[in-house]
RNA sequence: GGCCCUGUAGCGCAGUUGGUUAGCGCGCCGCCCUGUCAAGGCGGAGGCCGCGGGUUCAAGUCCCGUCAGGGUCGCCA
């Protein structure tokens, strides 16, 4: 090694030793005559004095240095408490520089703010941060922690490929193209769902991996085209064995941060999780939940209220709120493909205002407050229509408010489960949207394809398919969804029921997803799993505020990556061999479907 | 794809109802300085005000377009 000591390691225990450190200059303070150097290593920290004018002059910020020096007390009155090297400093015999460093595109000091793309582009630097450093090593730790608890156990850690085949599962694919085989394309993962699936066929029994994600789609703050899952699968178990798993998991990683989770994580029905919060992930470190007025208003004069649903949720306090404030929750609700949201204004008097007041009974006047739990002085929010569209608006509402009146706690880690989700959804609403379904059937799976049904619903499935629930499970945190999974379809028959359902044809089926069902044939085991996403909850246990502070070289907006500027074009040698431009000689009559899929398999 | 916000020195930002020489802090460069820890002092360099067009006597400022970044809705099984 080089040296002899790490920098943050050094104490007054250490005081009189001569010692050799790396690093580098955090900061230099020269007094000419006497200089003081910051010196940086990954370890924290040191102090150094040089009192070699001609050494210290020379020396500039993120220099890479080897010192050699003796370890001494800091002079009385001059210790740093703030630092846990504060009480020592090392007197420099010998300063060598491994590596000067050219002026600095933005200096690394923490408490100095820089814009994101700058960090990115130079992230390497970046890296030498406190802050972003210990994410990255949070990270680290988050891995183990989670290999721990399942190697304990028995998992096996398995890699599966990231050259694969395209299957239609719900995102947009990656498509890499096969030089061997002009005009056909491998496809990134979505997730490794078949693989894993095929393991338990395999009689791995116990697999894991933190596997690299792929979908093609528009991105967000907590969202990247490559993302990272812990993805885990379990043969001959039931959904309060994964569950059980995936509980001490997460016991496991918050323990990281001092947070005790206390087992079991309560569950709640996706019904429930709709009805109360109007969110599939609804964040319970607030209550303020919505109140269903449907009965309330069945005898309503107001139109508007003489809907399938009617919802509220109360603001607190909200009832000062001036007109633009609430033309601005007019606007808000525009933005989600609301029409306006209704409120009432409640006085402090308990007398109500506002357009829906005007419009509802004299009785219904009298009763609301009590009704919706509020106080005078509060607001309360309406949404009526669609069921689910309504619910959904309230649930945004609900957020909000509690953002603004500062309902929630932010020291607070609430974990839910939640379970009993439909087994399928309307297709029209995706397909409306421009998605294209797995299938061209009238319902779409909600989970995947793969889900089975709760055993009560294997039989029945399709005679009540909006109803069917399936056995499913989704964990959240903070309204967060950081893992979800599912007890699996192990039967060929009943894959091949669902298929049906989703209007995928024996011959589709058989196409897009033969080798799972092949693999089906032979004695699949039942079998059920879950994946977290482990982008997210490194974010959520890192405090950050973007999934890009928790991954070492993350992308930008539009999928661009700042620091290596890929996309990039290539050259026309390499698109000639790479076969990126190959055009299919005949097209066959009537596959004209898919352009994108590989001609292969036909 | 829709909507909103932001592009001014290496970095972070200010720039008034349009007005003549575009500022501030940090950094950078030079010199000084023997106890600092966001060291201090003196001096200096550094700007296609994202890009293109328009309005105007005059545009960093107003208008149109465009590009880039961020947010949000759609989308993301």
């Amino acid at each position: 090694m080089l040296r002899t000591h790490t920098a943050g390691s050094l104490r007054s225990g250490h005081v009189g030793e001569t010692v050799i450190l790396t690093g580098w200059v955090a900061s230099r303070r020269d007094h000419g005559g006497v200089a003081f150097v910051d010196l940086r290593d990954a370890s924290g920290v040191a102090q150094v004095v040089v009192r070699d004018e001609s050494v210290a002059h020379g020396l500039r910020s993120e220099f890479c240095l080897r010192v050699t020096g003796e370890v001494s007390p800091r002079p009385e009155g001059n210790e740093n408490p703030a630092l846990a090297t504060g009480a020592i400093e090392v007197i420099a015999s010998q300063v060598e520089v491994l590596n000067e460093s050219a002026p600095l595109p933005f200096q690394l000091d923490d408490h100095i703010e820089v814009g994101e793309e700058t960090r990115l582009k130079y992230r390497y630097l970046d890296l030498r941060r406190s802050g972003p450093a210990a994410a990255i090593r949070l990270r680290s730790k988050v891995n183990q922690a989670a290999r721990n608890v399942l190697l304990d156990q028995d998992f096996v850690e398995i890699e599966t490929p990231t050259l694969t085949r395209s299957t239609p599962e719900g995102a947009r694919d990656f498509v890499v193209p096969a030089r061997l085989k002009p005009g056909s394309w491998y496809a990134l993962p979505q997730s490794p769902q078949l693989f894993k699936q095929l393991l338990m066929v395999g009689g791995m029994e116990r697999y894991f991996q933190i596997a690299r994600c792929y979908r093609d789609e528009d991105f967000r703050a907590d969202r990247q085209p490559e993302f990272t899952q812990l993805d885990i699968e379990m043969s001959f178990v039931e959904q309060d064995d994964v569950i059980a798993v995936g509980e001490q998991i997460v016991t496991a990683l918050w323990k990281l941060i001092g947070h005790e989770i206390t087992a079991p994580i309560p569950r709640m029905t996706y019904a429930d999780a709709m009805a109360r919060y109007g969110s599939d992930k609804p964040d319970l470190r607030f209550g303020n939940e919505l109140v269903d007025m449907t009965k309330y208003f069945a005898g309503t004069p107001f139109r508007v209220f003489q809907s399938e649903y009617v919802g509220a949720v109360v603001m607190p306090g909200g009832g000062s709120q001036p007109r633009r404030q609430l033309d601005a929750w007019q606007e808000w609700a525009k933005q989600r493909g609301a029409r306006g949201l209704a409120y009432v204004l409640i006085a402090e008097d308990g007398t109500l205002s506002g357009p829906v007041a005007k419009n509802i009974s004299e009785a219904e006047r009298a009763g609301l407050a009590e009704a919706v739990g509020a106080q005078p002085g509060d607001c309360v929010f309406f949404g009526a229509g669609i069921t689910s569209e309504a619910r959904a608006l309230l649930g945004a509402a609900r957020l909000e408010i509690g953002k603004r009146c500062g309902l929630i706690d932010e020291n607070r880690w609430e974990f839910v489960w939640i379970v009993d989700a439909p087994l399928f959804e309307p297709a029209s609403a995706a397909v409306a949207s421009g998605d294209v379904a797995v299938g061209s059937g009238a319902w779409t799976a909600v989970h995947h394809a793969f889900t089975s049904p709760k055993p009560e619903w294997i039989e029945k499935f399709e005679s009540d398919p909006g109803n069917a629930l399936a056995y499913a499970y989704d964990i959240v945190c903070n309204g967060n969804e950081i893992g979800g999974g599912s007890i699996r379809i192990h039967q060929r028959s009943v894959q091949e029921r669902v298929f049906k359902m989703m209007g995928l044809s024996e011959e589709d089926a058989q196409e897009k997803f033969g080798f799972l069902l092949d693999a089906f044939k032979f004695g699949a085991p039942p079998h059920g799993g879950i994946a977290f996403g482990w982008d997210r909850i490194v974010m959520l246990l890192a405090g950050a505020e973007s999934l890009r502070e928790v991954i070492a070289f993350p992308k930008s907006g539009g999928g661009y990556d700042p620091l290596t500027a890929a996309p990039a074009p290539i050259t026309k040698a390499q698109r000639k061999e790479a076969g990126v431009d190959f055009v299919p000689s005949k097209p066959k009559a009537e596959g004209a479907a898919d352009q994108g899929e590989p001609a292969a398999k036909a």
